[in-house]
DNA sequence: CATGAACCTGAGGGAGCCCTCAACTTTGTA
DNA sequence: TACAAAGTTGAGGGCTCCCTCAGGTTCATG
């Protein structure tokens, strides 16, 4: 759109890209829950600066992850081409970790630790599209066992989350042997009835919406 | 021991009962680093009484948790005593993490989210043994997985944990289903290679002391 | 250049939580 | 009952992070 607003002064604009890029970093290496004078600190600048050009947290988000997640949509994709629907289904996954493993704050939004803004809602629900075609593609090839659902997605995603940040420091490619694990359980051979129904999608929003405790 | 420490006085033994009572709620309700002011507020007392009794928030955690997990000691004997090996280990798995269920602070506890003192993570490590006999167990009788590690019992705790808040406030019996997709993949039957060595003692004990970032 | 608009700065007030300590209150004992 | 020891209180100082805004600085334009 780039609506009338007139560009900005040259100044100006250099700290927005410095401030973006402390951000990027701030949050990848802390969580979305860094402090932002770190953020404006690392970018030289002062933090009404900050606050100048990003009202407010989520404003640094929005600029920040749209980007990030379209590298997630092209996996997707590519996930989509594989003519053998386990393989995509489960290199797309892979694929969502090894990003998740070397992205802190990227981990901290998918894992909804974090209260997110419309805009990167959206984006994680373009990419919740494409997980739903990749889980239905997978069920009707019969190698995904047909009772997960693409809710479980997103359980599979707090597990991963969660055993990634406590790794990452030590062990960071230990994630992969967990999700091994994981994923034998989902393909129809292993499958045992659970017993227990899915998420309704009605729940999902909540606990999306809901704020990180 | 019980050692020559003389008895408290009638109205101190009675605060103290007042906030381990208030602290069981507080830390189960909101995990372990919900402010020890709202303890003392809950147990009637005053923040200068709590810290009158127990000085560090650790000492909170060593009065609390020992008899929990003592719990978990005796669903541990009786999996033990279960003459199928696997169902043993999936209903020690299960009653473990019913246990993280209902009490947020436990599960905090045993995801290490939270520095620990000397006397909880001596308990742990009792649980940890039992882990290790019940993983041994299941893997000798060929049900379990064998390249399944004891330490391997680590990812699926901090798996579940995660799964566990995130839904608990929604839909708290789904990390069930969650679980039962879990140990379909760790039969031996679901078993598909890995990969990736698990952690080794010395990573896991650098996790388990490292500060929850 | 000069000038006004755009931009930057950082001290400072607010909030939440930590923990301490001097003054006060209660308890148990003689 | 009286008194010392034991226990309690809560205001207050410290810390970190949040966010604002009055005043100074830099840029773009004529």
């Amino acid at each position: 759109m780039t609506t009338g607003t007139r560009p900005l002064r040259a100044d100006a604009a250099r700290n927005r890209d410095r401030l973006l890029a402390a951000a990027g970093e701030v949050f990848a290496e802390r969580g979305l829950d860094a402090p932002l004078e770190e953020i404006a600190r690392r970018a030289g600048v002062s933090i009404g600066t900050l606050y100048n050009h990003f009202p407010a947290r989520d404003d640094l988000f929005d600029a920040i992850f749209p980007p990030r997640m379209a590298v997630l949509d092209a996996a997707a994709q590519e996930a989509l081409a594989d003519p053998d629907p386990w393989s995509g289904f489960a290199a797309f996954t892979e694929a969502l970790f090894a990003l998740h493993a070397e992205d802190r704050g990227l981990n901290d939004a998918l894992a909804q630790r974090v209260p997110l803004s419309p805009e990167v809602v959206e984006a994680c629900h373009r990419c919740f599209a494409y997980i739903e075609r990749l889980v239905a593609r997978a069920k009707e090839s019969g190698q995904l066992r047909a009772d997960f659902e693409a809710a479980d997605y997103a359980a599979l995603i707090w597990s991963m989350s969660q055993v990634i940040r406590e790794t990452a420091g030590v062990a960071p490619q230990v994630w992969r042997r967990c999700l091994g694990f994981f994923l034998d359980g989902l393909r129809a051979g292993a499958a045992h009835p659970v017993g227990v129904p899915g998420l309704t999608p009605e729940q999902l929003a909540r606990i999306m919406a809901a704020p990180p405790a």
